[in-house]
DNA sequence: AGGAAGTACCTTGCGCCGCAAGGGTTTTAT
DNA sequence: ATAAAACCCTTGCGGCGCAAGGTACTTCCT
């Protein structure tokens, strides 16, 4: 039961990253370079929990291609594996702040549908005269 | 070009509403019942653009058969075909709930990732050491 | 030496859902 | 009669987040 709601609300936050995630990597990228990994550990722990690699790497590999970002390895500090960090290409930076308009936009438009508008009652009474049906 | 770069944004806009388009369908409905053609006008120029019929039909029917709206149908007062108003449940009025405050927590969170921070730069100058690679 | 654990990379398959495209019915206007 | 508007609906495609599973390197413990 109360995994079901969870799973409810972690299904909607799954759909909600949908059409962000890429702006919040190349967000970060912005900053300075990073590798795959980190965002698993920073997203987790910063508010974006979830997001696991099977959702970090193939997007990452999808913006390379598509000439966002571009990469370089360098070994690891830590560690394990050589990392391959990302950085932002002309491309990618024009791409976030294009995304950055849209996103603000969007948002200002939801959230204002999405508020309680406490002013105009509908009469609560005057329903009548509807026939049910299915 | 302009038409790619309109693609492009037009493109964005439609992964965004994944997770939130219900919730604006649940927050109208919440006002007073409304009908499934009322939506595509009214989100149409309320800053939602897009957002045809194709999306906005088989989401209401999904809701109905999750038990988050019931529906009526009732008499065009503007001529054409009867039409088919929804309610709010109280699971409906829940998820709504629900659903605000999940909202309003994720946007917070991307707002603040995607936001630029002009503190703490690197400096330019000291990168140095990379393989390129690839 | 052997192995578990941590760091790091990547791929495959599923499932959800917005959307374009197409089709149906009723009413009003020409 | 024909058109156009106001309504309703369905089908198929495509994108992408995610669980699950796999590889390689390093460090530490026994």
């Amino acid at each position: 039961m109360t995994k079901q709601l969870a799973a409810a609300h972690d299904q909607r936050r799954s759909q909600l990253l949908r059409g962000v995630l890429d702006l919040c990597l190349l967000a970060l990228i912005g900053e300075r370079p990073r590798y795959g990994y980190e965002f698993v550990e920073a997203l987790t722990e910063s508010g974006l929990d979830l997001v696991s690699e099977g959702s970090i790497y193939p997007l990452l590999a999808r913006m390379e291609r598509a000439g966002l970002v571009d990469s370089y390895r360098a070994p690891s500090a830590a560690g394990g594996a050589p990392r391959k960090y990302y950085r932002l290409t002309d491309a990618g930076a024009a791409e976030l702040a294009a995304g950055r308009a849209t996103w603000s936009t969007f948002t200002t438009a939801v959230s204002k549908t999405l508020r309680e508008e406490q002013g105009e009652q509908v009469g609560r009474d005057e329903r009548d005269g509807r026939d049910e049906d299915e």
